[in-house]
DNA sequence: TATATTTGCGCAAACGTTTGTGCGGTTAAC
DNA sequence: GTTAACCGCACAAACGTTTGCGCAAATATA
């Protein structure tokens, strides 16, 4: 049942590499004659022969694979990355492996030592971690690697990735646009390159339209739960906010438990801006404003570039962050002028 | 940069053999001894040596690699499904290779194909089509295959799937006991038993309640496209239901849409149940009535199952229907008792 | 007819492991 | 002082491919 050149080229009375050089589409190169060409395919039709790609591997040090490494896949935002990534992998011939690295530095390490072993002819990776380094040499040494989403500030290693400052910044000129002041921002964690483009781009904002006064990032960690714990503490305080940023669809998910709670109604008593889009949220109450990444775009340009160098390492290192977009919702209101003026 | 076993063996000044026996841990058993077993490990320490699995999986035949075939992991449900199965897979020391089939026979045929030249240990797959044979022959002749969610009628196929029956009959009855009677079905694909089993639920309880005059199933496509036009169309019915029991978290979306288009009311003018259970319901307008899939328990079951079946092929074919839960939100009203009587 | 070229294909090495078998040397048994 | 048992390791084949090289026969050239 598993046949192979060697059972094939037995029964054809012809040696395996006639076989293998036809079934590779080498025949003319090798000038293997047209009649033997056709009997061997037909046998290969026959008994509907498949080349072990391990073997194929191991011997043209080449597995036609590509590993993807991603923080959790139950994010709906790294799964439509990981289906893209997959796709576009599969139109070039390519199957990819998936890392769920679950937030974890160790098993994301661990993980880039798998595909490794496995001999992946390409990393694309939302890396965890602050430290470069073993990615960089992964890179160098190894197999071409490109980054998704997350990257390295201080790293040559190609990246695409949204705008995330823009993203910030954008949302948060609109809720100032809308006369809010005291705005809230509500981060993830703060270790990553998103988070913090995200509030750079709301601390710039925040400045340039002077409300340095009203400046608050809290929160640790890209969750439903760290929403809800920071929207509740927030409430609590004695100068409330009037507009939350939330930084990911999960911590608004938090926010909106929070806000429930409290017997808020959006955006009557409170505006909401989020990071990221899902065709969900326009039919949550209300419909939300928020920031949307072109996730379909990065992954695909992501694979791009990938390919890229692995076809040629010589390329130069692109890093590359796309625009987000200002998708409207009715979550945020007006602030009559004046009213937090004086805090 | 990338070492090997006859890279290091030259420099130590032994055979391979005894490199291999050492880190693969069977110096013992093949009597090295102690002090050769050290300075093999401590070489491969030095130098970082991992092995190819690839060369390895080609001499032992085994890969440590699991298949997972999905028809689109842009579904929250599927990606959690691989987001699972892939840590269970870790944890037992295997990766895991995904493959989007985009609900295209063709496409999943290939991937089996893909797999199977891949040698990977195992396969786990929510298929996509209608002909259990193929599957069937690659299960009995190559791997070990369980089947997630979607499963073949008259097959002896192991799965893992929800008790889709009970979904649509519960939901169905909690519909009921709120005294709907004109209660419509909206579907996904009529060809994948899910669908199927959850109409047939749908069936029985109406029939049970004698409402066989009121039996409605429309729809295609488990999409937010379907569930809009099937909405769209039954609301300009000429007799529109009390109530809409949408299959899948993707129909609830399209329904959702034409209800507010249509301007109307939930659970006022109309009571909405969804298949599939997000956190993102419990914030819509209104929180969703919904029942609730396994899929955490699904995934590990079906892996527990798979690894079973690897060790050793003997195993009972078992064929596994977790129940589902239904989960109140307040999307569901009660008519007034004789209301609908008349049709 | 003798030489050169081309045609069609097989041999064998290599990719990096694993593992059955066997060999020389030390230690034990008698 | 034989023979037996054991210890520590190396040899080589195998997994299923690919591919450089070369060989014999056929054909072309002179």
């Amino acid at each position: 049942m598993k046949e192979n050149l060697t059972s094939m080229a037995k029964r054809l009375g012809i040696s395996v590499s006639t076989v293998s050089r036809v079934l590779s589409g080498n025949a003319e190169k090798y000038r293997i004659s047209p009649e033997t060409a056709e009997k061997v395919k037909a046998e290969a039709r026959r008994c509907n022969y498949s080349p072990s790609l391990v073997a194929q591997g191991l011997r043209r040090q080449k597995t036609r694979t590509v590993g993807l490494l991603l923080p959790a896949l139950t994010n709906p935002y790294f799964a439509e990355m990981a289906g893209t990534v997959i796709t576009e992998c599969r139109r070039r011939g390519y199957t990819t492996i998936v890392i769920d690295t679950m937030e974890d530095t160790a098993t994301f390490n661990d993980g880039v030592a798998q595909l490794v072993s496995r001999q992946v002819d390409g990393i694309l990776a939302a890396p965890c971690g602050q430290d470069p380094k073993f990615l960089e040499k992964v890179d160098i040494d190894i197999v071409p690697v490109v980054l998704i989403d997350r990257y390295y500030e201080n790293s040559a290693l190609p990246f695409v990735s949204t705008n995330n400052f823009k993203g910030g910044y954008d949302a948060t000129r609109f809720l100032l646009s809308h006369g809010h002041r005291n705005i809230a921002c509500i981060q993830g964690t703060p270790l990553s390159t998103p988070n913090n483009e995200r509030v750079r781009g709301y601390l710039d904002a925040m400045d340039e339209e002077r409300c340095g006064e009203f400046i608050s990032v809290t929160g640790n960690e890209f969750s439903i739960q760290n929403g809800y714990t920071e929207a509740r503490i927030m409430l609590a305080g004695e100068n409330p906010p009037s507009a939350i940023f939330s930084l990911s669809n999960t911590i608004t998910l938090g926010v909106l438990k929070a806000l429930r709670e409290a017997k808020l109604r959006i955006p009557g008593d409170i505006s909401l801006v989020s990071f990221d889009n899902y065709s969900y949220m326009d039919y949550m109450d209300p419909p939300l404003t928020r920031i949307g990444q072109p996730v379909e775009d990065m992954a695909t340009l992501a694979v791009k570039i990938l390919f890229e160098r692995m076809d040629s390492r010589g390329q130069a290192s692109s890093q590359l962050k796309l625009s987000p977009s200002v998708i409207s919702g009715e979550s945020v209101g007006f602030v009559k002028p004046g009213r937090q003026a004086g805090a």
